[in-house]
DNA sequence: GCGTGTGAAGAACTTCACAGCT
DNA sequence: AGCTGTGAAGTTCTTCACACGC
């Protein structure tokens, strides 16, 4: 899961793959807690709104530091800034999508990644029908053009969208440019490098998990 | 993972849901080996393609049954056979689209779904601009139509792509409406029963994921 | 008194290593 | 001889339960 098998925190010291994975829920738990005007919560109401156990939660924010208040809770502000900085958010991270069919477009219109950290700077496709196009603003570049592109916008983190036959070949391109974070929505199993982190998202497997669980249900039933 | 928290196989045991999640991953690279004309193939070939070890593989399969030849190794068609069986698929599921907007329009569009055992049967929105139009010969219908064209479609399982802000009523209204498997793409934790399986992906949760990760790696050089 | 922070216990998962079948 | 299937060992993750500080 970590590129380097080791989680460090800011302080140093290593923080679970599992509790990783959980924190972009708690800082989405806090910034609806900040919405709606709450100042201070317990750890079994953040729990509550992430879906955790109290315990799970507390557990987890003890791997990168004491930031409650015994007998009182945690100051909601303040936690969604630690784990921001715990996160890496400080700083606005640079984006960009390969792949410009439907859902590289979807995922170009999408609204949520400035609320969270994230800027789309560059799309790129080798589609000639879409190269050029104006998408909310940017301008689709060629996979050809990637390596330059990755280094004047210095681009941090790829979103594969394109179909599961060119998603290898497109990640070869991205890695070589430099890029070491990948983010794939295409349904095939990519090889990449010890050093470079690809988080993987498949509709279709989901989908297989839901049909598991349904067939599982009506099995107990039975 | 599981609602009932148990996963019962054809054979009445139990499967680990970290197994379970790993299944259509195996699947995919079972299909590619078809594809590709291969007829058998051992734990470690399967094991490399799906990134996973051979050992893993092996004990995620004896969950299941025993599929291989000692000495040989798997026959490639027939344990895709079994795996689809294993994972109810051997009807097709009928799925239902809620949220029409550019994210839901581009998971109308995807190709994915017959092939791995799903049908996109219904497409629903609550917004009246996009209620009666035609997505890949579906006609959109509206959200209080719901309980009818569940029944009427027979539908399993819901996929979820409105915004932050109404996901929680589609979600109450899909389980009112008795589905009890949903995927869920907004980018909230969602409130259901015990009874209902939800499998959450969340695009900014991911890049923050992918966030602390190289936080992690530029903080282990320094 | 109350809720956090945390060692310790327990459960789940992964890896090891080899017996057993072909 | 070779590869699967699997108990056992080892690791990671979760839950428990209580000491600690407000």
């Amino acid at each position: 899961m970590s590129p380097t098998g080791k989680n460090a925190d800011p302080t140093g010291n290593q923080v679970p793959a599992a509790t990783v994975a959980r924190l972009p829920t708690y800082l989405r738990a806090l910034h609806l807690l900040i919405e709606r005007g709450v100042g201070t919560s317990s750890s079994s109401g953040l729990a509550e709104l992430s879906g955790v156990s109290s315990a799970q939660l507390r557990k987890d924010l003890s791997f990168l530091g004491s930031f409650g208040t015994r007998g009182v809770g945690y100051n909601v502000e303040a936690l969604a800034e630690s784990m921001n900085r715990v996160l890496g958010l400080a700083t606005e991270h640079r984006v960009m999508i390969v792949g410009m069919g439907n859902l590289g477009q979807a995922l170009a219109d999408y609204r949520g990644y400035d609320s969270r950290g994230f800027k789309v700077v560059a799309l790129l496709d080798n589609n000639d029908g879409v190269i050029g196009k104006d998408v909310r603003g940017i301008v689709v570049e060629a996979m050809a053009d990637i390596d330059a592109v990755v280094e004047r916008e210095r681009v941090s983190f790829a979103i594969v969208a394109t179909p599961a036959r060119s998603a290898q070949d497109a990640v070869d391109a991205i890695v070589q440019a430099g890029v070491r974070g990948i983010l794939s929505f295409a349904p095939i199993s990519l090889q990449v490098p010890d050093d470079v982190d690809v988080q993987a998202v498949d509709v279709g497997s989901e989908l297989q998990i839901l049909a598991f669980h349904k067939q599982a249900r009506e099995m107990g039933m039975a």
